[in-house]
DNA sequence: TCATTAGATGAAGGATTCTTCAGGTTTGGA
DNA sequence: TCCAAACCTGAAGAATCCTTCATCTAATGA
């Protein structure tokens, strides 16, 4: 059985006064920074507390455990990409097939790129924090997103398939986290994200027949 | 800096007498076993020697520490699949583009799901081993081996481009993953199986402009 | 003002794991 | 047969790290 079966992951004391409030958002950060500047392995709730000004003690009242916080701040970082990508679908609704894959597509890229750095450090912790559950949760939510959005284009006729989304996605993701490992330069970005809408566009071309 | 910088992962001593031959394979087999029945958290240096029939003294005598012995694991894994990979572009030279992609593709997936388990496995070592650069050195080489193949095909007009082939690998083993790790049924591999050949066939035939 | 609750502290407990090394065993050739 | 090299052993050293809890301080509201 997995390591990580049954551990709790909840918040262990809610934040009631701003101070707490803050301290939490401190350590959330702090975080972030350790796994920046030390990297994952290095990465202990003391030192992490140290960066955030707090005791030790402090951070187990608000996260039970190491993964847990490890957790909160891979579940935050997520969210705040399938946010976006939702918006985008949302955005996008009724143009043509070529332009809504360009404008999710690219909303990716860019939501990715933003904090490249805190996804390359996550990428690192994901497989320890139960990241392939969370991101299974997650591209559920942006499949369907773009699911809704597929259904309001104009130039298909067969329904986009459930299936050919989920491959979609995954494959975007996937030449995403390459290219973030790589350590791009910028004009590597621009050319891969020109190169991911048009093999996004191309299958849903392929995977949905045309009208005209 | 990340906290692999400067480990060394060369093998201590390497083996002379048969009996220290079948012990090193041992060691690796066993590291495999501990991986799929402990899961990666609990994988102890210990509990491998344990599972091999040897000491953990034996193990330290050809690994220099724990991440070499599973830097190993996954070197051989992936050496494996890549293997199979060039050897279907050799073979499905001068073909049609299309079909071409197909074998590669299925090829790829079959390699993977040949030994699923481990895959998954590894997976969840591959960040704290330093997995990226391995991934950069064997795609590099899986590259090399579809441009030639691609070079060879009759009914394509532009050269393809690296950059693309790059993206359309990664796009195909971060699907991969992805499916993997959700743990898919025969029926579901053979749907993605297909999707993911569409997926490589419309991307190719976009990036390289056609003749007849 | 004072009692009550929220919040913070950090030394110490407890547990685990990696790795070494001094000494024993086996093998292969002279 | 005998020795040197190869190989194996596994208890113990050493280093971390996670997590707790008794205690202290700050805030709230009556």
């Amino acid at each position: 059985m997995p390591a990580d079966a049954g551990v709790a992951f909840e918040p262990r004391k809610t934040p009631i006064q701003a101070r707490s409030t803050v301290t939490v958002e401190a350590i959330s950060e702090a975080t972030v920074q350790v796994l920046l500047s030390h990297g994952a392995e290095q990465l202990t709730t003391t030192r992490v507390a140290e960066r955030a000004g707090v005791s030790v003690g402090t951070l187990y009242q608000y996260y039970p455990n190491k993964q847990a916080l490890l957790f909160a701040v891979l579940e935050h970082h997520m969210n705040n990409v399938a946010a976006t990508v939702e918006a985008v679908c949302e955005s996008a609704c009724y143009r043509p097939l070529g332009e809504m894959i360009k404008e999710m597509v690219e909303a990716f890229v860019n939501a990715k790129m933003e904090r490249a750095d805190i996804s390359v450090a996550l990428y690192r912790v994901s497989a320890d924090v139960g990241g392939p559950a969370l991101i299974k949760r997650i591209s559920q939510r942006s499949r369907k997103a773009v699911e809704a959005m597929l259904q309001t284009a104009p130039d298909t006729k067969l329904p986009p398939d459930k299936f050919a989304i989920d491959i979609m996605l995954a494959a975007m993701a996937g030449a995403m986290r390459s290219l973030l490992e790589a350590g791009p330069t910028s004009a590597t970005v621009r050319k891969s994200r020109e190169q991911l809408v048009l093999l996004c566009q191309s299958y849903m071309a392929a995977a949905t027949a045309k009208r005209g």
